[in-house]
DNA sequence: TAGATTGTTAATCGATTAACAATC
DNA sequence: TAGATTGTTAATCGATTAACAATC
């Protein structure tokens, strides 16, 4: 489908393209420029059209891009252009923020369920969910064809949800625990740590 | 200081060699290969070398790396030998699961107040906090110091929080707002979007 | 000693930037 | 038309990998 081999750094920034348009969009703008975008995001505008034109011939010479055409091709492109069920697994704090983030709103993705294995949680009231039993999550997930997973239960125990979560048929899998996952070639996992985020900060100062 | 500069991607993985060995160590390991660390991560065992050789000679020939050593010298690095305070903006479910974290033990940070502009959470306790005004910020963290910080807030408002932190001495930022920042140079900014970051994945589904 | 593994060099591979013809 | 900005090429820059002498 993709003629060529899109390198994995680009589809990396084109969300954040996305979400910059996006907000140009909300702003009332109808058009704008690489030079634009390249300043909003920090990125250069001969690499942000260097991207782009990855994927097709998006722009006009002189007039740069209109936003509402790049927005609806991106969306396609990342195959955000639908909504994305999504399951939490664990219900701590970070698992009760995730279910009640408005944020996912308008950007492809919905949390369809939440799940922990504490017998003590299971049944309570998650914002509009009701924490399910990990034991009933391989089959829920199978048979809801979900694809996509975010774990958050502590790091002695991640490695074996995702281990669940991929006989499950999960292939993208963010993952809030500390932990590097072990998971098989066709699965993809983005990591967010903030201890590991912050300390690539402290070197520097 | 550091002889040659660095490549930040360098610095970038380093946080994650770190965690891997910190498990080794809690796991009762003494010592590691680059081949083990890297099966461990995900990292070519080569790059794993050649990154750790950048800041001296932390290995021996035929037995690869002591553990506690690598991690003495990475904390170092890293400058996370140390505890920094850092700041949450925004009380709400995110500022809420960041202000209960118990994941910042042992890696180097300690959460030491939360801010809201919010009348109504102002005097709100969360956890061993209590919420304080965005008025009084700025002051607070000159007196006290304090480099880093985590923005919270909703997207309109992070540019906003986000210039008051630059003004406070704020060097290094982790933004949870779906928002690129407009900072200056000499302050780092690391972004923590669930959407984002699932968007990366959806490409490959 | 024999085996293992580092640190480093050189080769390869890939990403970014600069520049500009094409064209809206 | 004149001005602006794209898409693309070639040049540059930087990162990764392979290989191996050094040595524990």
């Amino acid at each position: 489908m993709n003629a060529k081999k899109i390198p994995d750094i680009i589809v990396g920034r084109l969300p954040v393209y996305l979400r910059a348009l996006q907000r140009m969009a909300d702003m009332g703008l109808k058009t704008t420029s690489s030079q634009e975008l390249g300043e909003h995001v920090g990125i250069s505008a001969a690499q942000i059209r260097k991207d782009i034109s990855q994927f097709g011939e998006f722009g006009k010479q002189g007039t740069g891009y209109s936003i509402e055409f790049l927005l609806d091709k991106l969306r396609e492109i990342l195959k955000v252009d639908r909504i994305w069920d999504v399951v939490v697994v664990g219900a701590g704090d970070v698992g009760h923020a995730l279910a009640n983030y408005q944020g996912f709103q308008d950007r492809g993705f919905r949390v369809a369920a939440i799940f922990d294995n504490d017998k003590a949680k299971v049944g309570q009231k998650i914002g509009k969910f009701v924490v399910e039993d990990t034991e009933t999550m391989v089959e829920k997930i199978k048979s809801a064809g979900i694809k996509i997973a975010m774990i958050t239960v502590p790091a002695s125990a991640a490695q074996e949800v995702a281990d669940k979560l991929v006989q499950a048929g999960v292939r993208a899998i963010l993952n809030y625990a500390p932990i590097s996952l072990n998971v098989p070639n066709n699965v993809r996992v983005q990591y967010i740590d903030p201890s590991t985020h912050l300390q690539r900060m402290t070197f520097y100062l």
